[in-house]
DNA sequence: GTCTATAAATCGATAGAC
DNA sequence: GTCTATCGATTTATAGAC
C-alpha cells in the first residue's frame, strides 16, 4: 500500500501546488483565470493540469470552497476567544474582515460579483454558510443562557418563510433571530466589501478597524446582543 | 453651424449606441468587456470604435458613470415621493434595489469586486457618491426639523477622521450622522449584493422585498430615524 | 470616420506519443 | 501523468487606404 499511499500525497501535493499558483493568478486576472498562465507558471504544460481539474471552472469551484472554508475558520478560531456573546459575536466579524484584508481577492471570488458564465456547484452551498452559522450558533447561545432578551415575533411574508429555515438552521432559533442573522451577516458583508473594493474612497483612512467596530455593534444591537 | 450640429448630435447619438450595446455586453463577459463584440454587433469594424473612445478602459468608465448616476436619478426620484423623512429614506433604499433588480450586471460594475488592471480615474468619484448624500441630505433633514433626535456625539478616532469630512460633506451634520449615513449605506450594498449575488439561495424567494425592508429600518433605526 | 489588414498575443480543450 | 502539437477561436491596438 505504500506505492499507492506515496503516489496519492504527490498527487494530493501538486493539487495543492496549482492552487496555490491560481490564488495567486486572482490577483491580476481576477475571476477570469487562465489554466495556461498557472500552467506556465508552474512550468509544466497546460495539458498536464487537466489531469488534476477537469477544467477551469473546477478550478475555480475549488479555490471558492477553499476560501469559504478559510474565511469560515478564521471566524470560528476567533469567536473562541471571547467569553460573553457579544465579545464572541464582535470577535467573529474582525476575524472575517482581517481574512478578506489579508486575501481580498479570494473575498471578491466568494463575495463580490458572480464570475461570468460560471455555475456554482452544490458543493460549495455547505462551506458558504460556515460564518452565517457561526453567527447563528452565537446568537442563539445569548437567548438561550438569557444575556439576550426575547423579542416580539416578526410580522410579514417573509417571516413566514422563514419560518421552516429556522427550524433546520438552528432548532429553536425563532424566525426573527434568523432574519436577525441574515441581516447581520449581509451587513458585515456590505461593511468588509464596500472597504475593500474602495468606496470608503479617503473618508476614513486611520481607523477603519474602529469605524468597523461600531458597524458591526450597530449590526449586533439590531440582533438583540 | 448647423453642419457642426448635426455632425455632433450624431456622434453623440452614436456614443450612445456603443455604450447601450456594451451594456448588454456586461451580462455575458462581466467586466471583461470586449471592444471588437460590441463592434461585431454593431455591424462596424473594431477600429472605428476607437473614435469613439479611446480605449476598452476609457468605455468602462462611461459606463461606470453613467451606472452611478442612473441608481443616483433613480434614488432621487423615489425620495420626492415620500412625505416623513423616514419614508423618503426607505423609498430611495427601495428605488436603489429596484435598479439594481433591473440592471445587475451595472449594480455590479459598480459596487461588485473592482475590475481587474482597471484603474477608476477622478471623474467616477462626484457620481458615486450621489446615493451617499441623498441619505445624508435626508438625515439632516429629519434633525433639522427635529424628527429626529439629537445623539450621543461618537468617540474614538474615527469620529475625529469623519468631523472635517461632515463639515464638507453636509454642513451642519454632526459626525456622527455622517457615520451613520456611511454605515447605512453600506448596508444598503451589503443587503442588495448579497441578494444579488446569489447569498440568500432560497432562504427567502416569496417576500425579498419585505426582507429587504425589514433590513433598512434596521438600518434606519441606526441612523436615528 | 469607416474600412481592410495585420501584429502579436491570448485562451480552453483535445489528440496522441511516450 | 507529462509532453508536443494542434484546433479554432479570442483579444487590444495600430497602420494606412479611402
Amino acid at each position: 500500500m505504500s506505492a499507492a499511499n506515496l503516489r496519492a500525497r504527490v498527487r494530493a501535493e501538486m493539487t495543492e501546488e496549482i492552487k496555490s499558483v491560481a490564488r495567486r493568478h486572482l490577483a491580476t486576472d481576477g475571476a477570469n483565470l487562465s489554466l495556461r498562465a498557472v500552467a506556465r507558471d508552474l512550468g509544466m504544460a497546460s495539458s498536464a493540469v487537466y489531469r488534476y481539474f477537469a477544467s477551469r471552472d473546477d478550478l475555480l469551484t475549488a479555490l471558492i470552497i477553499d476560501a469559504y472554508d478559510a474565511v469560515g475558520e478564521a471566524a470560528e478560531h476567533a469567536a473562541t476567544g471571547g467569553t460573553t456573546p457579544l465579545e464572541r459575536w464582535l470577535a467573529a466579524c474582525h476575524a472575517v474582515r482581517e481574512w478578506a484584508l489579508a486575501n481580498p481577492h479570494e473575498w471578491a471570488l466568494i463575495y463580490g460579483s458572480p464570475v461570468p458564465g460560471y455555475q456554482a456547484p452544490q458543493d460549495t452551498i455547505v462551506p458558504a454558510t460556515r460564518v452565517l452559522l457561526l453567527l447563528g450558533a452565537t446568537l442563539a447561545g445569548a437567548y438561550q443562557s438569557g444575556v439576550a432578551p426575547a423579542r416580539e415575533p416578526l410580522q410579514g411574508r417573509f417571516a413566514e418563510e422563514l419560518t421552516p429555515i429556522a427550524e433546520s438552521f438552528l432548532p429553536g432559533l425563532p424566525a426573527r433571530a434568523v432574519a436577525d442573522t441574515i441581516a447581520a451577516f449581509f451587513q458585515l458583508c456590505g461593511a468588509v466589501s464596500s472597504e475593500l473594493f474602495g468606496q470608503l474612497n479617503k473618508s476614513v483612512e486611520e481607523d477603519r478597524r474602529g469605524f468597523f467596530e461600531y458597524q458591526m455593534r450597530g449590526a449586533a444591537t439590531l440582533a438583540g446582543l
